[in-house]
Formats: structure tokens, sequence, C-alpha cells
DNA sequence: TCGCGGGATGATACATCATTACGTTTGATA
DNA sequence: TATCAAACGTAATGATGTATCATCCCGCGA
């Protein structure tokens, strides 16, 4: 089994440690970038966090309960816009929704794994799609800037659930 | 120049071969599979295979004019997926548009170049990122169903207007 | 400490994209 | 030609994302 290198969240890992990895991550590259993390994105991408699936902006919009007042979406995408910047939420585009980015790790890059049943996302190391990627680019004269890829299928346990 | 290989259509390429190519194909691959390519539908197709640009749903509908009626949103949407389960149509998620295939060429697969200065999607063929998807899978105990790559930049024209 | 300036917020309204529902029409085929 | 499923026409609604603008808050220099 190749649990060991498997980039999904195990069925009972530490999830608390994810929320303030997450956040500790947050507050160490505002602190570079001298931006500010305020209570609005601060509680945004807490709820972000709390989940390994991709959370619609609505869902967020939902979930927040900030001393009794409701944001408007406007709030939200703004918090998610900035959030983005700074490179800790991804959108993914195919299902409208946003996902926090799984780690810290060196060249993990923009590379999705969506489980079609439990809607689990996972960030695998996108190096060698990178490369394929930028390879494609040169071949075909286009100056590459950014790159997103969306992959389907079942995760390791609900492939295991499902038959086989 | 890469002009040879490049997927991208040239600035002066013979556009209406593209239209009735697209049209053809698609005629050809309902024959095969029985289903209809009504009117409804084939309207919509000809609308798609117009640009190189995705297009978006409601640009569609702005531009269909049949027989001074106007088709409601679902119209174009359902000639829009039924489009897509021919393989002749592709959504482009990032950008909520639709653009044709580009052909029928084995292995061109699900990756898009899209280009951020006029828009223009070209379909490269994807055989060596699809190689490294089902690695990549592979590795992460990922039970692979499909995969769409979207990649932003400029295309060759527009990267050497900008510059260079 | 005061005041200034720019970024972030709160709130309303609106724009854009997509689906559901349901009755009617059409076309293949027995 | 009778039948049935697929496709259509239409209206309504849901889901997602932006624009605008007045106001607030924070860092910073006088």
């Amino acid at each position: 089994m190749a649990a060991e290198s498997s980039p999904f969240p195990g069925r009972r890992h530490d999830h608390d440690a994810c929320i303030s990895e997450g956040l500790a991550r947050a507050e160490e590259i505002c602190r570079v970038r001298r931006e500010r993390l305020t209570e609005n994105r601060r509680a945004v991408l807490e709820l972000v966090l709390a989940e390994h699936q991709p959370v619609g902006a609505y869902d967020i919009l939902e979930r927040f309960d900030w001393k009794g007042r409701r944001p408007a979406p406007a709030q939200i995408y703004r918090a998610l816009s900035f959030l983005e910047t700074l490179g800790i939420v991804h959108r993914i585009a195919s299902r409208n929704a946003y996902v926090a980015c799984s780690g810290p790790k060196e060249g993990h890059g923009t590379v999705f794994l969506v489980c079609a049943e439990c809607g689990t996302v996972a960030e695998p190391n996108g190096a060698g799609v990178g490369r394929s990627v930028r390879e494609l680019a040169d071949v075909s004269g286009f100056e590459l800037h950014t790159h997103i890829l969306e992959v389907t299928g079942l995760c390791p346990e609900c492939s295991q659930a499902s038959g086989v």
C-alpha cells in the first residue's frame, strides 16, 4: 500500500494540527509580505481549513456567524482572493469551490486530485506534471504563466470501499 | 519558429474549413452513435465553432437568432452538454465558457492552452502530460477517471506582440 | 497626541452563469 | 398509424460572483 506517500489525509489524522498549521503559515506569510491577516480573513481561512473538501463561497457564508452579523458575499470573496494571492487557498474551478493549500512543501504545484465520491482534495507533488507542461508550452510556442490540473477519480479509501 | 508544430490556429487559417470540418465530425459521430444532430444542437455547435476563443453560454444565446425566436438558457445548455458528451465541445471551467474541440487527432487529450491576452484556446497533444498524471495517480493510490489541465499564458502571436 | 492617507469593511444592488420543472412536439419504429 | 422516448419551448428559480460607495480602522509622520 502506498499509504506512506499518499497525499491524502488519513481517516483520523490530527485535524486540529492541520488548522493551526495553516493559520501559522498564513501569519508567517503575512508577516513577511507586510500584509494584514485581519479578523475577517482569518475567519474565512479557518472555515476553509476546516475541511479537506472544497467549500463553496456561499457555504462559508452560511457557516460564518461573526458576532451575530451575517457578512455579504463580497466579504467572503474578498478574503478568498486575498488568501489566494498568499497561495494558501486555491480555487477549484471545475467545482466553483475553494480548498486550503495542503502544505508548504516545495514544488507541490497546482495539481488537485479530487475524489468523485467523498470530495476530498489532495495536492500531490506536481513536479513531474510541471515538467510536462513546460515542455508542452515550449513546443507550442506558448509563454507559460500558470497552470492548474484537476484530476477526478477515487481516493484510496473510496476506491477500496467501492469493490476491488 | 515552431509554427509547424504549434497547435494554435494561424492568423489567417481557413476558418470556413474549421467550421465545416467540425460539423462534419459531429455528423459522423452522431451517425456512429445513433444520436441526432438536431437543428438546435447544430446551430449551437456552429456558434461555438465560429470562434477559437471560449464563448459563454449567454454569448451564444445572444447570437442565436433562430427564425426570430429567442431560445432560453436551458436550450443552449442542453445542446452544450450533448456536444460535450460527443467530445466535440469542451468546457473551460476557469472561464465558464466553451470551446469546440480543435480536431479529431488521436491523443489530443484534455489540455488547454489559454491565451491571457486574446483568449484563444489551443489543444496541444497531451500525451506527455497524460503519462505524468497516470504516474502521479498511481503513486498516490488514486483511481484515475478524468483530468483537465488548463494552462494560462501568452499564445505565440501575443507573446511576440508584447515585447521580446 | 493629533491628523492624514490608504487599505479593509459593511451593505445594497446588480450581473452572470446554470438548473429545474413541466407540458408540448417530434421522430423512430413496430 | 399508434406508441413511446427523446428533444424542445418556456418560465421560474437557484447558484455564483461584482460594482459601488460611504465608513471605519490602522500605521505613520508632524
